[in-house]
DNA sequence: TCTGGGGTCCTAGGACCC
DNA sequence: TCTGGGGTCCTAGGACCC
């Protein structure tokens, strides 16, 4: 069993603060500056200094920010049709999305922060927590200016880093070292200094777990800064902000409930989804598109060595449309747990059937896989009649399938059903090579 | 014209059971 | 007019995150 937090006890037993012990470590929190932008720059130096942007899945909206771009106005998420004149005007370099890319700088950051703490969670693509036993301050500061420094070094990645002693302190911390360039990319609420002061400048919607609608219920009660959410009564937070909002007040008070989740948990579920680059009315059409995400998230299932028992298969037209909208969504539990693809393409296409309606200009749609277990063991079921050599077959079926896309990448072998010509894909217009992944993509140094 | 994709967690309400 | 109470499980929807 894991230790309690301190948080966790009183939750439960309702001590007083006043008996609380000394709390024993404190929490860094590492996060990659403007991350994919960084990436791009590591292989590509002319980048540096000069306003970049990278884009979603879709070359749709903007999800990466060089501070020259943000400088310029560009926004987080912003639809990159509405600033084409300003990227022209000011020669904005834009990028798709190369995930293949940043999920391996992603991993080599990792590995370096991984030397200094071996309490490190990995929380996103570009951000993980650190847990180290609390020292001296100046020492702790010290410390952080030494992992910053390595990793850039060692990557080229520039990271930024805050310290509390709760990781909701530690991530506004971090927010105040990437805010101005006297604090050297290190700032610590965790040390002697009186946290109010800062904390009565960070707006409350710019706290840890407080999104748009929290926001939007605490400004209609007064609650404006991060310092005033701090003393919101207990019984308030619960009731308006559930026990999620709580905890994070509790965090803000210095007090840690969200502990750190060290063994990374297994999936809960995998999706697979895409806009349409035009939207999309035939049922054939919506089939063939789902076939390909079936076959994607199969594809995802089997490289985390896992099953799905349930599958779900959604579609929606465009919200940003006028005209008559419609969403909805379909699950099917499968007959056993498996990673099969063809049953993945036939439930889904066999859902589209289900929720499909005529009549409507389609704009997205996607498969998720659910009911997850490791595919290391599989649990019989009275109600499926497969054999042992049926299922054999299968699995003899899906390894070939994977080695020989392995081999000659992507989706060399695919099903029929998700089209020959490959228009459900995204297509990339502006992606940079996959310097560190493919040997063809390999940087050339003159 | 063109607006991402992939996740997690919590809550309320209904079905069902004894 | 009378018409229990308490528990679990499941699902849909909403909120949050990067």
């Amino acid at each position: 069993m894991r230790p309690f937090i301190y948080g966790e006890l009183l939750f439960m037993s309702f001590i007083p603060l006043s008996e609380i012990p000394r709390i024993a470590s404190i929490f860094f929190l590492v996060d990659c500056n403007n991350f994919y932008v960084s990436c791009e720059r590591v292989f590509d130096p002319s980048l540096e200094g000069s306003p970049v942007v990278v884009l979603s899945n879709n070359d749709g909206c903007v999800v990466a920010r060089s501070n020259e771009a943000k400088a310029l106005g560009i926004p987080m998420g912003g639809p990159i049709f509405k600033y084409r004149s300003l990227i022209a005007r000011h020669g904005i370099r834009v990028f798709s999305s190369n995930y293949i890319l940043y999920g391996d700088m992603s991993h080599r950051v990792m590995e370096v922060l991984s030397l200094f703490a071996p309490d490190l969670e990995i929380y996103s693509i570009d951000e993980a927590f650190l847990s180290l036993p609390a020292g001296d301050p100046r020492e702790m500061m010290s410390k952080a200016r030494e992992i910053g420094e390595t990793v850039r070094r060692w990557t080229g990645i520039p990271v930024s880093i805050g310290i509390g002693p709760t990781k909701t302190l530690a991530k506004v911390a971090n927010k105040i070292a990437k805010s101005d360039e006297v604090y050297g990319g290190v700032f610590s609420l965790g040390g002697e200094a009186n946290p109010d002061a800062y904390l009565k400048e960070i707006k409350v919607g710019d706290v840890w777990g407080i999104g748009r609608q929290r926001e939007k219920t605490l400004k209609r009660h007064g609650v404006c800064t991060a310092y005033q959410l701090k003393w919101v009564p207990d019984e308030w937070a619960r009731r308006h902000l559930s026990v999620t909002g709580l905890r994070t007040v509790w965090e803000l008070r210095g007090i840690s409930c969200i502990p750190m989740e060290e063994v990374a948990s297994s999936k809960k579920g995998i999706v697979s989804s895409r806009s349409f680059e035009k939207w999309v009315e035939r049922k054939e059409d919506l089939k063939e598109a789902v076939s390909l995400y079936a076959t994607r998230a199969a594809n995802k299932l089997r490289k985390a060595h896992l099953y799905a028992a349930c599958l779900q298969v959604f579609l929606s037209t465009s919200p940003y449309r006028e005209g008559p909208q419609y969403a909805n969504a379909y699950t099917m539990h499968l007959p056993y747990p498996t990673d099969y693809t063809p049953l993945f393409v036939a439930s889904a296409c066999q859902g589209i059937d289900k929720i499909y309606k005529s009549g409507y200009q389609y704009k997205k749609a996607g498969v998720a896989l659910m009911e997850m277990s490791r595919s290391s063991v599989r649990q019989g079921s009275l109600f499926w009649s497969k054999g042992r050599e049926e299922l054999a077959r299968q699995d003899r079926l899906m390894r070939a399938v994977d080695v020989v896309n392995a081999r000659y990448g992507g989706e060399m072998l695919r099903f029929a059903s998700s089209g020959l010509t490959r228009k459900w894909g995204s297509f990339p217009s502006f992606r940079s090579p996959r310097y560190t992944t493919r040997w063809e993509e390999l940087p050339l140094v003159r």
